[in-house]
DNA sequence: ATTTCATTTCGTTAATAGGCGAAATATATG
DNA sequence: CATATATTTCGCCTATTAACGAAATGAAAT
């Protein structure tokens, strides 16, 4: 259960970045492909795919192939307790910040099929 | 109750380095001052106050002036209850690393008397 | 098999963070 | 008041990180 101070610190820096939060909570909401992601936080494709492949392999979130598109979600079964604690307590930790309320509002109207066709 | 993302990214930016989570390790255990803890970290007392300060900037310890001495410790009432949270995982999140368990050993024998004057 | 589209990887650049020593500040003590 | 000691602040350097666009990869459709 208890880990290494560095695996620790990765941990954390992982969540240290605001747009990595901002994924976790909008996949909290709902699974999306890469495009989709990209659409809502209005960043690079690259730079997107980087934040994704930090969240996965710290465990907070799995991609699923789906034809020609990435789905990532929340990982629904870590095998660290200490990511679904972390994943809870977000819950309640970020749920009024602007951004996040207008990020939620975001995802409901995005479709991979419009957004990703350039 | 809940946070801004800004304030959020903050928190875990404050836990994601090394050197300050040993800091909150050895602080969980006893209070110290400044030279003890540059001692058992072995790095210039300027980077450890600047750490230290970052720690008290975000609500994880507290200072108390003794006369030359600066003590700091472990936030006894923290007002935000993210803080709390925290340091009570961070209990069994980190336990068996032997840099904290090294690091626990030395301050039972370090001496601020000695420590300090050089 | 060639093209198309989504995603990842790579190389570069700009911003941020951590480290240090020197100078500034604050607080005893002679 | 001058000195000594503990800590903080400052300026500088190096390392890390986030961002981008271009090139590479992989999977589907023509």
């Amino acid at each position: 259960m208890a880990a290494s101070i560095k695996e620790n610190t990765r941990l954390f820096k992982a969540l240290s970045d605001t747009n990595r939060l901002r994924i976790l909570k909008i996949l909290q909401t709902k699974s999306l492909c890469v495009c989709e992601i990209t659409d809502v936080l209005k960043l690079a494709t690259s730079t997107v795919s980087k934040h994704l492949s930090i969240l996965r392999d710290t465990g907070f979130i799995i991609e699923e192939k789906d034809g020609k598109w990435v789905n990532y979600m929340i990982n629904p079964r870590p095998s660290d307790q200490r990511i679904s604690s972390v994943l809870s307590t977000l819950d309640f930790w970020i749920s009024d910040d602007s951004v996040i309320i207008s990020d939620k509002q975001k995802i409901q109207k995005v479709d991979r099929n419009v957004v990703c066709g350039r």
